[in-house]
DNA sequence: TGACTTGGTCTGAAAACAAGACCCACAGTG
DNA sequence: CACTGTGGGTCTTGTTTTCAGACCAAGTCA
């Protein structure tokens, strides 16, 4: 199967990843929700080539996930900032870090920590059900297709 | 920077996504939670190269996600099933989903629905707080760096 | 005038990927 | 015994992507 056929499956998974699923996009995503806005910004975070730094960005604003705008005229000057859309995404990329936070990280502990300013604890995140708000586990879910929805997984 | 390098940057991440920040790699968890265990499944289902989809599950052993093992002898079979730190990205894998069926959905709706078999309900994911409970948004969040690990974002 | 900054493009070499052929061990069938 | 089928892969070849780094253009600064 092709990269670009994703898009088209009937299913949710695949249509998330041809939007974040590229090597370098949810690091673009991390940076965004860390609050870098900026072509070069991204570019010296993340040390990768500019070509493809364009590409992505080019496409996370096709998409709708980031927005390009201007910040000053004469010359002008472009940020690229997190729509709803694209804040949507912070469950997902945070459950990422906390995943890698306990699972990939030395003796020393997760490079960052999160800090709920509501609570004022540092936190995990917790997936929990929209429906009763307890945690969930995986073995409670039951995937099923939807019927009014056409064919196929997830 | 070189894709390798990412999964020795303090930032967590970097290091997820070294893990499962590939292409395929995310498509594969998404059926190893629909239980898919066989690499012929597995390929069916997802329609890679035979190469890449080998190399990829090898890589998720190796990683400690998915765990190989013979599920019959003469003539030697394998499963790969999720392991306990696989099992943990359900979290990561169901946000993703459920941000794609409300953001990329047609109007048929999301192609599969989640149900959780705890409270009788279909649900969405939702992002809490492990120490207050309540649901916790992006900008209630204030990422520090932890002082007892070295540098950097995450 | 020249140097610097931002926000990119362009290019050639190196790596990853797709498609499909091929392989091996074993089982079952006749 | 030969023949076919299955599971779990590997190999080859040609096409895409990606990388690193050079280059470019508009505008400002000194």
């Amino acid at each position: 199967m092709r990269w670009e056929d994703l898009a088209d499956q009937p299913c949710s998974m695949a249509r998330a990843l041809a939007v974040v699923g590229d090597r370098w996009t949810l690091m673009i995503l991390r940076d965004a929700f860390l609050k870098v806005r900026r072509f070069d910004d991204f570019q010296k975070s993340l040390g990768l080539a500019r070509r493809v730094l364009s590409e992505r960005l080019a496409l996370l604003v096709e998409e709708g996930v980031l927005e390009k705008r201007p910040y000053q005229e004469r010359p002008v000057r472009y940020e690229y900032r997190l729509t709803d859309k694209g804040l949507d995404l912070y469950p997902t990329v945070l459950s990422l870090i906390h995943w890698a936070d306990k699972h990939c990280a030395g003796p020393e502990g997760p490079p960052v920590l999160h800090h709920h300013k509501t609570c004022g604890c540092d936190f995990r995140s917790v997936l929990t059900c929209s429906e009763c708000g307890k945690k969930v586990k995986p073995r409670q879910v039951e995937a099923r297709a939807n019927i009014a929805a056409p064919r196929q997984p997830a």
